[in-house]
DNA sequence: ATATCGATTATCT
DNA sequence: GATAATCGATATG
C-alpha cells in the first residue's frame, strides 16, 4: 500500500453502509481515513487520528440520550450525515450520524493530521506555522478541527457526507493504522468511565498535552 | 421571560 | 492549574 495519499481516491466518499453500523465499530474504522473539504479549487485534507463514539438512548453523555429534539434530530436520521453543534459559546464540533434511520448514534471527530491545504487551515485558524510542531495547532481538538475546515452549523449541519460530489466527506486512501488505543472520553461528566475514545496509538496529532 | 449549562480553547498566574 | 469568553438549546414559570 502506498505511504502517500492516493489523491485519486480523495473524491470518493465512504458509503452509507460504512456508517450504518455501531458507532464503536465506525469509530475504529474511521481512524486512518481522510477528512476532505473541497471548496472549488481549494482542497483541505487531513488524516483522522482521534474520534469518540456516542451511542443513543443508553449513553448519558450523548446528545441523543434524552430523546429526539430539533437540535439532535440528525443523530436519529439516516447514517452518514453531519451533525454540527455549537459549544461553550465559542466552538463548533463535527460529528457523523451512525446506525440505520430511526436509531440514534454518532461519532465525534476530535483530531486529524493535516495533509493538504495547510496554508488555508492556518489562515482559518488565525495562526502561523513556523516549525513542524506548530501543525498541531491547526486541528488538534474538535473546536480547532471545525475552525480549520470552516465547519459551521448553518453551512454543514445535516449534510450528506456520502453524496458523490459533496464538498465535505471522508475517503479511504488505503492507509491502515498500525495500532489503535482506546481511552475514556474527554470533557464529559456523565458516563465518564466508558472507554469510547479511539486514538491511533502514539500519534502526535491527537488532542491534549504533548507527551 | 429567564436561568442553567455544556462532547472547548486561549490566556492568564 | 484556573478561569474567562460567549452562544444557543433546553427546562421551567
Amino acid at each position: 500500500m502506498n505511504k502517500t495519499a492516493q489523491v485519486g481516491e480523495l473524491h470518493k466518499p465512504l458509503s452509507r453502509d460504512f456508517y450504518a453500523r455501531d458507532p464503536r465499530v465506525v469509530s475504529r474504522d474511521l481512524l486512518g481515513k481522510v477528512l476532505v473539504r473541497q471548496e472549488g479549487k481549494n482542497l483541505l485534507a487531513a488524516r483522522i487520528v482521534e474520534v469518540e463514539a456516542y451511542l443513543g438512548e443508553g449513553d448519558p453523555a450523548a446528545h441523543a440520550a434524552a430523546g429526539r429534539t430539533p437540535r439532535n434530530a440528525v443523530l436519529f436520521g439516516p447514517p452518514g450525515h453531519s451533525y454540527v453543534y455549537f459549544i461553550y459559546g465559542n466552538h463548533y464540533c463535527f460529528n457523523v450520524s451512525c446506525l440505520p434511520d430511526g436509531i440514534a448514534g454518532g461519532v465525534l471527530f476530535r483530531a486529524p493530521e493535516p495533509l493538504a491545504g495547510i496554508e488555508e487551515m492556518a489562515q482559518a485558524r488565525g495562526v502561523s506555522i513556523k516549525g513542524k510542531s506548530d501543525l498541531r495547532k491547526l486541528t488538534s481538538g474538535p473546536g480547532r478541527l471545525a475552525e480549520a475546515f470552516g465547519i459551521t452549523r448553518t453551512r454543514d449541519n445535516g449534510k450528506d457526507l456520502t453524496r458523490a460530489g459533496s464538498d465535505l466527506f471522508v475517503a479511504d486512501d488505503g492507509f491502515h493504522p498500525p495500532s489503535v488505543q482506546t481511552t475514556v472520553r474527554i470533557g464529559i461528566t456523565k458516563a465518564a468511565k466508558r472507554p469510547l475514545r479511539y486514538v491511533i496509538a502514539g500519534n502526535e496529532f491527537a488532542s491534549g498535552p504533548k507527551p
